[in-house]
DNA sequence: GCCAACGTTGGC
DNA sequence: GCCAACGTTGGC
């Protein structure tokens, strides 16, 4: 099983959004290192670190579980979305995602300030300066940590 | 293929 | 709102 970082604009979507409607279309990104990963490297099952991103305090806030195999992102079609790419072919789609359903939401916020400071999450993909993916591959070791920092344990 | 211009992300 | 970092676009 693989671990990853997903960030969200609490504004856009946030936890509580996730908790109340249990599972999420992924839709939106537009990078293609991050679809990549879904298409290519997500399997369902797999947890990620829920991150809100471009607000007051960005940090970790829930577990999200990966919840569907990958498949076209649809608002690429949608002429009215703002996610609408008009070079996008519907025989060869060029944005692809996955289903997140709601896993937990941390007792404890996980702030970015305190991952920084934390020795044990040294080196994490999502911690490195200027780093701007919106998907991230996370250790075993440092999805444990930053879990046991916010209070949750799996199940 | 190079690279300048431009757009976006996201912390602060 | 600022700006560093990075990705994409398009002229050449």
């Amino acid at each position: 099983m693989k671990y990853w970082l997903i960030k969200s604009e609490p504004h856009v979507y946030g936890i509580k959004q996730l908790k109340t409607e249990k599972r999420a279309e992924w839709d939106g990104v537009r990078n293609y290192q991050a679809r990549n990963m879904m298409r290519d490297d997500m399997k369902i099952g797999d947890l990620a670190l829920y991150y809100h991103s471009n607000c007051a305090s960005p940090g970790v806030v829930g577990i999200a579980r990966v919840a569907s195999e990958p498949y076209p992102d649809p608002t690429q079609f949608q002429k009215r979305s703002k996610y609408y790419d008009a070079k996008s072919k519907k025989e060869d789609p060029r944005w692809i995602l996955v289903d997140f359903e709601f896993v937990a939401e941390l007792s404890e916020e996980v702030s970015l300030s305190s991952m920084k400071e934390d020795p044990r999450l040294a080196g994490m993909l999502c911690l490195r300066k200027g780093n701007r993916l919106s998907i991230t591959p996370v250790e075993g070791k440092h999805f444990r940590r930053v879990c046991k920092l916010g209070g949750w344990k799996p199940s």
